[in-house]
DNA sequence: CATCGACGATACTATAAAGTATCATTCTAG
DNA sequence: CTAGAATGATACTTTATAGTATCGTCGATG
């Protein structure tokens, strides 16, 4: 089966490069069990396999982030449904984390530029309902997000925390913080 | 002057290697303005460049949390005090995104671990002193802050916040969240 | 059972980058 | 002003890996 090749030589380069940015097309071969040639059967080169993996990853999130907003009846709950679908997408592009070569590849820039865009895009909605404070710019609750997703795939991948309970407690974060304390003055006094 | 070239070597590769994980000691000389023997005189191999680098990255990171350290009066205010420091050295590991190669270098991931344990520790103390909320995770809290300051140093490197106004944009997350919401029941309705 | 396509294995070439060696030049200390 | 150290430039070797070509085998499909 071609299909069932080429998905398997996928998967094992989504797994061999997230411990191995560098890996070597030999490398990832093994690791699919396949034979180095067939890897060049089914990707033009190593830069074609590595978009092909990307764009991979961006569909799975498009696909999750599309499912998840059309539950949403406010920008709200769709900016959560969103990040929390992101985070169930996390294994498809944890590996990216290295991905240097992929700055190269306009189509994939534009990809991940569209889809922070759109999370942009929430975020001001969200805000236009109140949900966020106004007095945090608007770049920092975007990064900032950005930032909570990839620790809660990190901690997911890593095994430290369920797939479910990393949604949750993402949301948990970016709406209340880790702190106890209700007001927000005196937060350097003990 | 040999301390001069050296430091001019290690400043360049920073900023090479931001770049451009990969990036050749030719590259990395011609940043430097400086001949790629020139580089193998200061640096035994290419890897002892990166670890030079990674090392001088601890200490700064080290030296920055030491020095807050010494400020707080309670281990909440300490937390608050060394997160702030990361983000203030932030510009010194950046690069390390996309550092594989030193996963390798017992020193440097030996280093890495102690500093996050030092941060597990804090929050440990913090959560005892009820800072942090005890429903949370211990891994989440620590997982979490680390992705907030990789957030603030890129924003900070990309130039989308000032350093002092991205330390308190992660504390204020850290503590309290992106939301104007004060409850914490309800926070799926609108 | 025969054919055709996908695969594994292997051998080969090409290339980029690491690391070494050498020599002329420049800069600095005495 | 001079001797020695640091540097720049360059040429060279080595190595790892990408990519290509080929051939025999296996397995599904008709």
């Amino acid at each position: 089966m071609a299909l069932a090749t080429r998905e398997r030589i996928l998967e094992a380069a989504g797994g061999t490069l997230l411990r191995n940015p560098n890996a070597s097309v030999d490398e990832i071969a093994a690791e699919a069990r396949v034979g180095r040639a067939t890897v060049f059967r089914h990707f033009e080169n190593r830069a074609g396999l590595l978009k092909a993996l990307a764009n991979r990853a961006i569909a799975e999130t498009d696909r999750q982030t599309r499912l998840a907003a059309t539950d949403a009846r406010t920008a709200t709950d769709a900016l959560r449904l969103v990040t929390q679908a992101v985070v169930r997408a996390g294994e498809f592009f944890r590996y990216l984390d290295s991905a240097a070569e992929l700055y190269d590849e306009p189509e994939i820039v534009e990809a991940y530029q569209r889809q922070m865009s759109e999370l942009a895009d929430l975020v001001g909605a969200a805000g236009r309902e109140g949900f966020i404070r106004p007095d945090v710019p608007t770049a920092w609750v975007v990064a900032s997000i950005d930032g909570l997703i990839w620790a809660a795939c990190r901690a997911v991948g890593d095994g430290e925390l369920g797939v479910v309970q990393a949604q949750d407690l993402v949301w948990e974060t970016i709406a209340n913080g880790l702190s106890t304390e209700g007001t927000r003055e005196d937060r350097h006094s003990e």
